[in-house]
DNA sequence: GGGTATTACTAACATCCGTTAGTTTTGAAA
DNA sequence: TTTCAAAACTAACGGATGTTAGTAATACCC
Protein backbone atom coordinates (compact mmCIF):
# COMPACT_ATOMS: atom_id res chain seq x y z
CA UNK A 1 0.00 0.00 0.00
CA UNK A 2 1.61 3.25 -1.41
CA UNK A 3 1.62 6.03 -3.07
CA UNK A 4 -1.83 7.04 -2.40
CA UNK A 5 -1.90 10.07 -4.56
CA UNK A 6 -4.39 11.66 -2.81
CA UNK A 7 -7.46 13.12 -5.11
CA UNK A 8 -7.44 16.52 -3.42
CA UNK A 9 -3.96 18.36 -2.95
CA UNK A 10 -3.70 17.77 0.45
CA UNK A 11 -0.15 15.69 0.75
CA UNK A 12 -0.12 13.01 3.99
CA UNK A 13 2.65 15.70 5.25
CA UNK A 14 -0.20 17.94 5.31
CA UNK A 15 -2.09 15.94 7.31
CA UNK A 16 0.46 14.68 9.71
CA UNK A 17 1.40 18.03 10.22
CA UNK A 18 -2.44 19.16 11.33
CA UNK A 19 -3.11 15.59 13.17
CA UNK A 20 0.30 17.06 14.89
CA UNK A 21 -1.29 20.78 15.92
CA UNK A 22 -4.68 18.87 17.11
CA UNK A 23 -2.73 16.47 19.48
CA UNK A 24 0.10 19.48 20.77
CA UNK A 25 -3.00 21.76 21.95
CA UNK A 26 -4.50 18.52 23.62
CA UNK A 27 -1.77 17.27 25.23
CA UNK A 28 1.12 18.94 24.80
CA UNK A 29 3.87 18.02 22.88
CA UNK A 30 5.82 16.24 25.47
CA UNK A 31 2.68 14.46 26.23
CA UNK A 32 2.23 13.63 22.67
CA UNK A 33 3.90 10.00 21.32
CA UNK A 34 4.73 10.07 17.61
CA UNK A 35 2.58 6.32 18.17
CA UNK A 36 -0.16 8.62 19.06
CA UNK A 37 0.52 10.51 16.17
CA UNK A 38 0.41 7.99 13.93
CA UNK A 39 -2.67 5.77 15.07
CA UNK A 40 -4.31 9.29 15.01
CA UNK A 41 -3.41 9.38 10.35
CA UNK A 42 -4.40 5.61 10.40
CA UNK A 43 -0.42 4.61 9.74
CA UNK A 44 2.01 2.98 12.25
CA UNK A 45 4.65 5.29 14.25
CA UNK A 46 7.89 4.19 11.91
CA UNK A 47 5.77 5.25 8.28
CA UNK A 48 5.53 8.95 9.42
CA UNK A 49 9.48 8.82 8.98
CA UNK A 50 8.31 8.85 5.33
CA UNK A 51 7.03 11.81 5.26
CA UNK A 52 8.69 13.68 8.20
CA UNK A 53 11.94 14.41 9.67
CA UNK A 54 11.23 14.09 13.17
CA UNK A 55 8.67 15.26 15.78
CA UNK A 56 10.80 18.21 16.80
CA UNK A 57 10.09 19.37 12.95
CA UNK A 58 6.34 19.13 13.51
CA UNK A 59 6.87 21.47 16.31
CA UNK A 60 9.54 23.68 14.36
CA UNK A 61 7.44 23.97 11.43
CA UNK A 62 4.11 24.88 13.48
CA UNK A 63 5.45 27.81 15.82
CA UNK A 64 7.47 29.62 12.71
CA UNK A 65 4.13 29.40 10.36
CA UNK A 66 2.35 31.57 12.50
CA UNK A 67 5.38 33.83 13.92
CA UNK A 68 5.74 34.88 10.29
CA UNK A 69 2.11 35.43 9.59
CA UNK A 70 1.79 37.84 12.28
CA UNK A 71 5.48 39.36 11.65
CA UNK A 72 4.31 39.94 8.25
CA UNK A 73 0.71 41.29 9.33
CA UNK A 74 3.06 43.64 11.66
CA UNK A 75 4.59 44.70 9.08
CA UNK A 76 1.62 45.98 7.18
CA UNK A 77 0.21 47.45 10.16
CA UNK A 78 3.78 49.88 10.24
CA UNK A 79 3.41 50.29 6.62
CA UNK A 80 -0.10 51.87 6.59
CA UNK A 81 -0.12 55.61 7.39
CA UNK A 82 -3.68 56.15 10.01
CA UNK A 83 -3.91 57.40 13.43
CA UNK A 84 -2.86 55.04 16.61
CA UNK A 85 -6.14 53.46 17.24
CA UNK A 86 -6.94 52.36 14.06
CA UNK A 87 -3.34 50.34 13.88
CA UNK A 88 -4.33 48.60 17.02
CA UNK A 89 -7.64 47.99 16.36
CA UNK A 90 -6.28 46.04 13.38
CA UNK A 91 -4.03 44.44 15.12
CA UNK A 92 -6.28 42.89 17.86
CA UNK A 93 -8.83 41.95 14.66
CA UNK A 94 -5.98 40.17 12.94
CA UNK A 95 -5.25 37.87 16.14
CA UNK A 96 -8.76 37.48 17.40
CA UNK A 97 -9.51 36.15 13.63
CA UNK A 98 -6.01 33.80 13.70
CA UNK A 99 -7.12 32.81 17.09
CA UNK A 100 -10.91 31.41 15.45
CA UNK A 101 -9.91 30.76 12.32
CA UNK A 102 -6.46 28.92 12.87
CA UNK A 103 -6.38 28.27 16.43
CA UNK A 104 -4.59 25.22 16.92
CA UNK A 105 -1.40 26.44 15.41
CA UNK A 106 -1.76 29.54 17.24
CA UNK A 107 -2.39 27.84 20.42
CA UNK A 108 0.88 25.06 19.67
CA UNK A 109 2.96 28.37 19.31
CA UNK A 110 1.61 30.16 21.97
CA UNK A 111 2.19 27.82 24.47
CA UNK A 112 4.69 25.19 23.04
CA UNK A 113 7.33 26.44 21.64
CA UNK A 114 9.25 26.47 25.07
CA UNK A 115 10.28 22.38 23.51
CA UNK A 116 12.24 23.83 20.74
CA UNK A 117 15.75 23.50 21.20
CA UNK A 118 18.50 25.96 19.22
CA UNK A 119 19.06 27.71 17.46
CA UNK A 120 15.37 27.79 16.89
CA UNK A 121 14.26 28.43 19.88
CA UNK A 122 16.91 31.33 20.05
CA UNK A 123 15.56 32.41 16.84
CA UNK A 124 11.94 32.28 17.98
CA UNK A 125 12.38 33.96 21.16
CA UNK A 126 13.71 36.83 18.88
CA UNK A 127 11.15 36.86 16.75
CA UNK A 128 8.61 37.19 19.91
CA UNK A 129 10.48 39.91 21.19
CA UNK A 130 10.74 42.12 18.08
CA UNK A 131 6.92 41.68 17.57
CA UNK A 132 6.25 42.78 21.46
CA UNK A 133 9.06 45.34 20.63
CA UNK A 134 6.83 46.57 18.14
CA UNK A 135 3.76 46.86 19.51
CA UNK A 136 4.73 48.74 22.34
CA UNK A 137 6.45 51.23 20.15
CA UNK A 138 3.33 51.75 18.39
CA UNK A 139 1.04 52.24 21.73
CA UNK A 140 4.23 54.64 22.74
CA UNK A 141 3.69 56.57 20.00
CA UNK A 142 -0.37 56.89 20.39
CA UNK A 143 0.84 58.29 24.33
CA UNK A 144 2.80 61.35 22.40
CA UNK A 145 0.51 61.96 20.29
CA UNK A 146 -2.25 62.19 22.76
CA UNK A 147 -4.66 59.52 21.39
CA UNK A 148 -4.28 57.36 24.00
CA UNK A 149 -4.39 58.05 27.81
CA UNK A 150 -0.82 57.43 30.00
CA UNK A 151 -0.35 54.23 30.83
CA UNK A 152 2.48 51.69 30.69
CA UNK A 153 3.00 50.45 27.44
CA UNK A 154 4.63 47.63 28.43
CA UNK A 155 1.46 46.44 30.15
CA UNK A 156 -0.84 47.25 27.93
CA UNK A 157 0.82 45.34 24.89
CA UNK A 158 1.06 42.29 27.88
CA UNK A 159 -2.60 42.45 28.20
CA UNK A 160 -3.44 42.61 25.12
CA UNK A 161 -1.85 39.76 24.19
CA UNK A 162 -2.50 37.59 26.67
CA UNK A 163 -5.86 38.24 26.42
CA UNK A 164 -5.93 37.35 22.48
CA UNK A 165 -4.07 34.16 23.61
CA UNK A 166 -6.76 32.17 25.21
CA UNK A 167 -7.46 30.31 22.93
CA UNK A 168 -8.87 27.15 24.75
CA UNK A 169 -12.08 29.05 25.71
CA UNK A 170 -12.55 31.05 22.54
CA UNK A 171 -14.13 27.81 20.67
CA UNK A 172 -16.90 27.59 23.42
CA UNK A 173 -17.32 31.16 23.26
CA UNK A 174 -17.76 31.51 19.26
CA UNK A 175 -20.63 28.96 19.81
CA UNK A 176 -22.78 31.67 21.17
CA UNK A 177 -21.04 34.61 19.69
CA UNK A 178 -20.39 34.86 16.19
CA UNK A 179 -16.84 35.22 15.16
CA UNK A 180 -17.38 39.01 13.97
CA UNK A 181 -19.16 39.95 17.39
CA UNK A 182 -16.29 38.54 19.37
CA UNK A 183 -14.08 41.45 17.09
CA UNK A 184 -16.19 43.77 18.38
CA UNK A 185 -16.06 42.66 21.65
CA UNK A 186 -12.58 42.19 22.46
CA UNK A 187 -11.81 45.70 20.65
CA UNK A 188 -14.38 47.49 22.57
CA UNK A 189 -13.24 46.30 25.72
CA UNK A 190 -9.84 46.94 25.34
CA UNK A 191 -9.82 50.29 23.79
CA UNK A 192 -12.64 52.01 25.53
CA UNK A 193 -12.47 49.76 28.93
CA UNK A 194 -16.07 47.92 30.79
CA UNK A 195 -17.04 50.95 32.54
CA UNK A 196 -20.00 52.81 31.20
CA UNK B 1 22.20 10.16 57.29
CA UNK B 2 18.88 11.35 58.03
CA UNK B 3 16.28 12.89 59.97
CA UNK B 4 17.87 16.21 59.12
CA UNK B 5 15.42 17.64 61.59
CA UNK B 6 15.37 21.35 59.87
CA UNK B 7 15.84 23.80 62.14
CA UNK B 8 13.39 26.08 60.33
CA UNK B 9 10.41 24.93 60.08
CA UNK B 10 10.16 24.21 56.70
CA UNK B 11 9.98 20.54 55.92
CA UNK B 12 11.94 18.37 53.56
CA UNK B 13 8.49 17.45 52.12
CA UNK B 14 7.34 21.74 51.13
CA UNK B 15 11.44 22.14 50.11
CA UNK B 16 10.23 19.42 47.54
CA UNK B 17 7.23 20.90 46.63
CA UNK B 18 8.78 24.36 46.21
CA UNK B 19 11.29 23.05 43.69
CA UNK B 20 9.29 21.48 41.75
CA UNK B 21 6.91 24.00 41.07
CA UNK B 22 10.16 26.25 40.20
CA UNK B 23 10.76 23.38 37.80
CA UNK B 24 7.45 22.99 36.44
CA UNK B 25 7.12 26.35 34.99
CA UNK B 26 10.99 26.57 33.75
CA UNK B 27 10.47 23.59 31.70
CA UNK B 28 7.02 22.00 32.23
CA UNK B 29 5.50 18.84 33.76
CA UNK B 30 6.24 16.21 31.53
CA UNK B 31 9.79 17.39 30.89
CA UNK B 32 10.76 17.60 34.54
CA UNK B 33 12.18 14.33 35.72
CA UNK B 34 12.31 13.04 39.28
CA UNK B 35 16.03 12.78 38.94
CA UNK B 36 16.48 16.21 37.99
CA UNK B 37 14.69 17.57 40.91
CA UNK B 38 16.59 15.35 43.18
CA UNK B 39 19.43 16.77 41.75
CA UNK B 40 17.84 20.61 42.35
CA UNK B 41 16.86 19.47 46.16
CA UNK B 42 20.15 17.65 46.64
CA UNK B 43 19.48 14.10 47.09
CA UNK B 44 18.81 11.16 45.19
CA UNK B 45 16.08 10.30 42.93
CA UNK B 46 14.57 6.98 45.16
CA UNK B 47 14.88 9.01 48.36
CA UNK B 48 12.38 11.28 46.90
CA UNK B 49 9.92 9.08 47.75
CA UNK B 50 10.64 9.42 51.52
CA UNK B 51 8.52 12.32 51.45
CA UNK B 52 6.39 12.99 48.63
CA UNK B 53 3.56 9.96 46.79
CA UNK B 54 5.09 10.31 43.43
CA UNK B 55 5.19 13.04 40.78
CA UNK B 56 1.61 13.27 39.99
CA UNK B 57 1.03 13.86 43.84
CA UNK B 58 3.14 16.96 43.55
CA UNK B 59 1.16 18.47 40.75
CA UNK B 60 -2.29 17.77 42.14
CA UNK B 61 -1.28 19.90 44.90
CA UNK B 62 -0.04 22.47 43.29
CA UNK B 63 -3.04 23.00 41.17
CA UNK B 64 -5.61 22.54 44.03
CA UNK B 65 -3.43 24.64 46.25
CA UNK B 66 -3.64 27.85 44.03
CA UNK B 67 -7.31 27.37 42.84
CA UNK B 68 -8.98 26.41 46.59
CA UNK B 69 -7.20 30.14 47.06
CA UNK B 70 -9.05 32.11 44.26
CA UNK B 71 -12.18 30.00 45.33
CA UNK B 72 -11.91 31.48 48.54
CA UNK B 73 -11.16 35.11 47.44
CA UNK B 74 -14.31 34.57 45.19
CA UNK B 75 -16.19 33.49 48.67
CA UNK B 76 -15.83 37.05 50.06
CA UNK B 77 -15.88 39.09 47.17
CA UNK B 78 -19.37 37.65 47.08
CA UNK B 79 -20.36 38.35 50.50
CA UNK B 80 -19.11 41.70 50.66
CA UNK B 81 -21.53 44.21 50.11
CA UNK B 82 -19.97 46.97 47.38
CA UNK B 83 -20.45 48.31 43.55
CA UNK B 84 -19.68 45.89 41.11
CA UNK B 85 -16.51 47.98 39.89
CA UNK B 86 -15.31 47.57 43.23
CA UNK B 87 -15.93 43.74 43.59
CA UNK B 88 -14.39 43.17 39.74
CA UNK B 89 -11.50 45.70 41.20
CA UNK B 90 -11.09 43.64 43.70
CA UNK B 91 -10.78 40.59 41.94
CA UNK B 92 -8.20 42.21 39.84
CA UNK B 93 -5.83 43.33 42.23
CA UNK B 94 -5.79 40.01 43.98
CA UNK B 95 -5.13 38.40 40.77
CA UNK B 96 -2.29 40.73 40.01
CA UNK B 97 -1.10 39.96 43.80
CA UNK B 98 -1.35 36.07 43.42
CA UNK B 99 0.52 36.01 40.05
CA UNK B 100 3.36 38.69 41.18
CA UNK B 101 3.93 37.11 44.72
CA UNK B 102 3.19 33.45 44.40
CA UNK B 103 3.98 33.24 40.41
CA UNK B 104 5.56 29.89 40.28
CA UNK B 105 2.63 27.66 41.90
CA UNK B 106 -0.11 29.96 39.55
CA UNK B 107 1.63 29.39 36.49
CA UNK B 108 1.72 26.14 36.80
CA UNK B 109 -1.83 25.60 38.02
CA UNK B 110 -2.50 27.50 34.87
CA UNK B 111 -0.57 25.93 32.15
CA UNK B 112 0.60 22.37 33.38
CA UNK B 113 -2.82 21.43 35.16
CA UNK B 114 -3.87 19.10 31.73
CA UNK B 115 -1.33 16.86 33.22
CA UNK B 116 -3.34 15.80 35.93
CA UNK B 117 -5.83 12.48 35.19
CA UNK B 118 -8.87 12.08 36.88
CA UNK B 119 -10.88 11.76 39.39
CA UNK B 120 -8.64 15.04 40.13
CA UNK B 121 -8.74 16.65 36.49
CA UNK B 122 -12.35 16.58 36.68
CA UNK B 123 -12.57 18.46 39.63
CA UNK B 124 -10.00 21.08 38.82
CA UNK B 125 -11.96 21.39 35.85
CA UNK B 126 -15.12 22.11 37.86
CA UNK B 127 -13.89 24.39 39.55
CA UNK B 128 -12.34 26.26 36.98
CA UNK B 129 -15.51 26.35 35.31
CA UNK B 130 -17.41 27.48 38.38
CA UNK B 131 -15.05 29.87 39.20
CA UNK B 132 -15.35 31.39 35.54
CA UNK B 133 -19.75 31.50 35.78
CA UNK B 134 -18.97 33.17 39.56
CA UNK B 135 -17.07 35.60 37.53
CA UNK B 136 -19.20 36.47 34.84
CA UNK B 137 -22.20 36.49 36.75
CA UNK B 138 -20.73 39.36 38.61
CA UNK B 139 -20.15 40.95 35.45
CA UNK B 140 -23.97 40.12 34.24
CA UNK B 141 -25.24 42.21 37.39
CA UNK B 142 -23.05 45.03 36.39
CA UNK B 143 -23.88 44.86 33.29
CA UNK B 144 -27.66 45.33 34.38
CA UNK B 145 -27.31 47.62 36.78
CA UNK B 146 -26.50 50.11 34.22
CA UNK B 147 -22.81 49.85 36.30
CA UNK B 148 -21.12 47.77 33.23
CA UNK B 149 -21.51 49.51 29.50
CA UNK B 150 -23.39 46.14 27.30
CA UNK B 151 -20.97 43.72 26.56
CA UNK B 152 -20.46 39.97 25.96
CA UNK B 153 -19.66 38.89 29.75
CA UNK B 154 -18.22 35.69 29.03
CA UNK B 155 -15.53 38.06 26.70
CA UNK B 156 -14.94 40.27 29.78
CA UNK B 157 -13.95 37.41 32.07
CA UNK B 158 -12.24 35.56 29.39
CA UNK B 159 -10.24 38.84 28.85
CA UNK B 160 -9.21 39.08 32.16
CA UNK B 161 -8.54 35.96 33.21
CA UNK B 162 -5.75 35.90 30.55
CA UNK B 163 -4.76 39.09 30.49
CA UNK B 164 -3.83 38.43 34.19
CA UNK B 165 -1.72 34.85 33.37
CA UNK B 166 0.76 36.29 31.23
CA UNK B 167 2.49 35.49 34.41
CA UNK B 168 6.09 34.89 32.83
CA UNK B 169 6.02 37.81 30.96
CA UNK B 170 5.62 39.81 34.12
CA UNK B 171 8.41 39.41 35.62
CA UNK B 172 10.43 41.23 33.49
CA UNK B 173 7.90 44.07 33.51
CA UNK B 174 8.23 43.88 37.59
CA UNK B 175 11.43 45.09 37.39
CA UNK B 176 10.37 47.75 36.22
CA UNK B 177 7.23 48.91 37.33
CA UNK B 178 6.35 47.67 40.49
CA UNK B 179 3.55 45.64 42.10
CA UNK B 180 1.51 48.05 42.81
CA UNK B 181 1.73 50.60 39.66
CA UNK B 182 1.77 47.10 37.84
CA UNK B 183 -2.13 47.00 39.70
CA UNK B 184 -3.03 50.41 38.83
CA UNK B 185 -2.15 49.70 35.37
CA UNK B 186 -3.81 46.90 35.36
CA UNK B 187 -7.19 48.24 36.85
CA UNK B 188 -7.45 51.20 34.47
CA UNK B 189 -6.70 49.63 31.40
CA UNK B 190 -8.88 46.74 31.78
CA UNK B 191 -12.11 48.51 33.24
CA UNK B 192 -11.48 51.82 31.36
CA UNK B 193 -9.62 51.60 28.22
CA UNK B 194 -6.54 52.85 26.49
CA UNK B 195 -8.43 55.68 24.57
CA UNK B 196 -7.82 59.28 26.42
C1' DG C 1 25.49 5.55 74.77
C1' DG C 2 22.25 2.16 72.87
C1' DG C 3 17.78 1.78 70.43
C1' DT C 4 14.87 3.17 66.84
C1' DA C 5 12.46 5.46 63.44
C1' DT C 6 13.63 8.32 59.67
C1' DT C 7 15.96 9.32 55.65
C1' DA C 8 19.52 8.68 52.56
C1' DC C 9 21.82 5.49 49.40
C1' DT C 10 22.66 1.86 45.40
C1' DA C 11 20.69 -1.08 42.09
C1' DA C 12 17.40 -2.39 39.25
C1' DC C 13 12.90 -3.15 36.89
C1' DA C 14 9.44 -2.46 33.70
C1' DT C 15 7.76 0.66 30.45
C1' DC C 16 7.62 4.02 27.10
C1' DC C 17 9.90 6.99 23.88
C1' DG C 18 11.86 8.63 19.22
C1' DT C 19 14.01 6.71 15.70
C1' DT C 20 16.39 3.38 12.35
C1' DA C 21 16.98 -0.86 9.53
C1' DG C 22 15.28 -3.90 6.55
C1' DT C 23 11.41 -5.79 4.02
C1' DT C 24 6.98 -6.03 1.74
C1' DT C 25 3.09 -3.98 -0.44
C1' DT C 26 1.11 -0.80 -3.49
C1' DG C 27 -0.28 1.91 -7.47
C1' DA C 28 0.80 4.20 -11.46
C1' DA C 29 3.87 4.65 -15.58
C1' DA C 30 5.90 1.93 -19.42
C1' DT D 1 1.99 -6.99 -17.74
C1' DT D 2 6.28 -5.67 -16.17
C1' DT D 3 8.84 -2.19 -13.63
C1' DC D 4 9.97 0.83 -9.97
C1' DA D 5 9.71 4.38 -6.71
C1' DA D 6 6.77 5.65 -2.86
C1' DA D 7 4.98 4.35 1.27
C1' DA D 8 3.43 0.98 4.24
C1' DC D 9 4.87 -2.77 7.49
C1' DT D 10 7.56 -5.55 11.44
C1' DA D 11 11.23 -5.61 14.59
C1' DA D 12 14.28 -3.71 17.39
C1' DC D 13 17.73 -0.50 19.57
C1' DG D 14 19.43 2.67 22.87
C1' DG D 15 18.12 5.69 26.21
C1' DA D 16 15.21 8.02 29.60
C1' DT D 17 11.57 7.72 32.95
C1' DG D 18 8.83 6.87 37.33
C1' DT D 19 9.09 3.90 40.81
C1' DT D 20 10.32 -0.06 44.07
C1' DA D 21 13.34 -3.17 46.91
C1' DG D 22 16.73 -3.65 49.93
C1' DT D 23 20.41 -1.65 52.69
C1' DA D 24 23.28 1.71 55.16
C1' DA D 25 23.72 5.91 57.64
C1' DT D 26 21.96 9.31 60.68
C1' DA D 27 19.92 12.07 64.46
C1' DC D 28 16.89 12.20 68.16
C1' DC D 29 14.73 9.90 72.52
C1' DC D 30 15.64 7.52 76.69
Amino acid sequence: MAKIRTPDQTSKRDIIHAVAAELFREKGFRATSMRELAAKVGIEAASLYNHIEGKNELLISICFKVANNFTQKMNQVESIDSNIISKIESLIRYHVHENVHNYKDVYVSDREWRNMDDPELSKYREMRRSYRKRFTSIVEKGISRGEIKKVDANTAVMIFLSAIAAVDQWQRIVNKVSSEELENNMVSILIDGLRK
